[in-house]
DNA sequence: ATCCGATGTATCGCGACGATACATCGAGGG
DNA sequence: CCCTCGATGTATCGTCGCGATACATCGGAT
């Protein structure tokens, strides 16, 4: 998930290590930030694999006989996506299986980079999302009805709102639906080749 | 927080760890659970600690001469909180720091434990977590004048939804500190001793 | 002149996770 | 009568995210 949101923020343009991290605020909603003992490590693994590369200044230049301590080197890096970066990035864009979906936190990635997926994938991952969601919600509106009587007050609560954010977000993701829907039907003959990729570097 | 939710059930009755799973499911919300890969290390870790012990049945009645291969034990173990055990469980439900509301994981399972806590360690606990919320509401509603433009319609539409909860949580949370105080103000005098401890073993 | 907050890179230990394996047992159908 | 299947049950492994921490540079305010 880390892995495509950076390749994501990467494929728009190069950056350092610590804007990347205030653009990933963004994409994951707004609210949970990445740590950056999150952030180095995955960029060290994905440049590793070749995904991206560091254009690297000259770490010190020549560095003026009174040797600071300088434990480790600590110049500006900017990270680049490479050409297997971008052609990972676009195999990701157009995964549409549980993964893409069965976890919030990865869905909301996917939706932050909508704009490089093609309508009819968008419309699978709203579609399986709003599904998971509603295995949730069925699945806690159950438990709810069973343990009624034997759930402490507060615990109740917290289910109800539960189940109300729950109940909220299927209706969040209809809308979406609908209205990705309905661009859909004045855009194209609805139905296309199966390869359209809007996607074009 | 896993500590805090094991104590908190075994606290109520000796378990499997089977069974702890489950009931952690219903303490967390509903809807996330806890994995065997988290809680089988945790039960070692406060076993070490001293925190809980094992109720160990025979491991294998006398192995009947054919051994079978056996390669660790697998018998049902069930675990039971020790005096100390209990010690750190009330120490636990009386602390009112921000770890105890700023993260919303912790924060619901000190809700489910509500039962535990003297009133008006739980009316600080709602109003930390009321004021946590209330700051990601704020952050995110300036951030989302600040970048309306520039975004994306669906990163929009994901932050939109979020602030939305967010905002949702607020009006929740007020609810229940409502409800606490009324409560309260027909109960006691209001200002009673500060060492209240409505739970005895 | 200095201090402070923003920018910036980096590591460490802790712990949570998914995947996986293995074991036992009751119920049901062949 | 056996056999499979799903629920119950214990356990480990590698991967990875996190908070804490340290260190460095630079611009502007005091």
């Amino acid at each position: 998930m880390l892995e495509f949101a950076i390749l994501g923020l990467l494929h728009q343009s190069p950056m350092h290590g610590y804007e990347l991290r205030k653009q990933l605020a963004q994409v994951l909603g707004g609210l949970r930030s990445i740590s950056y003992g999150s952030l180095y490590p995955a960029l060290r693994r994905m440049q590793a694999a070749g995904l991206i590369s560091t254009d690297e200044p000259p770490p010190r230049a020549l560095l003026p006989a009174d040797a600071p301590p300088l434990t480790g080197r600590r110049g500006k890096v900017v990270y680049t996506i490479t050409a297997e970066g971008k052609e990972r990035f676009h195999e990701l864009v157009g995964e549409t299986g549980p993964e893409a979906y069965d976890d919030g936190g990865f869905f909301g990635v996917r939706l932050a980079f909508f704009r490089h997926t093609a309508r009819d994938v968008r419309l699978r991952i709203l579609e399986g999302r709003r599904r998971t969601v509603e295995r949730q919600r069925e699945g806690l509106r159950t438990s709810l009805s069973r343990t009624r009587e034997r759930l402490d007050r507060y615990t109740l609560e917290l289910q109800r709102h539960g189940l109300e954010s729950v109940d909220r977000e299927v209706r969040w993701l209809s809308e979406l639906i609908d209205s990705e829907r309905a661009e859909s039907s004045g855009d194209r003959p609805a139905v296309p080749g199966p390869e359209k990729r809007p996607d074009t570097d």
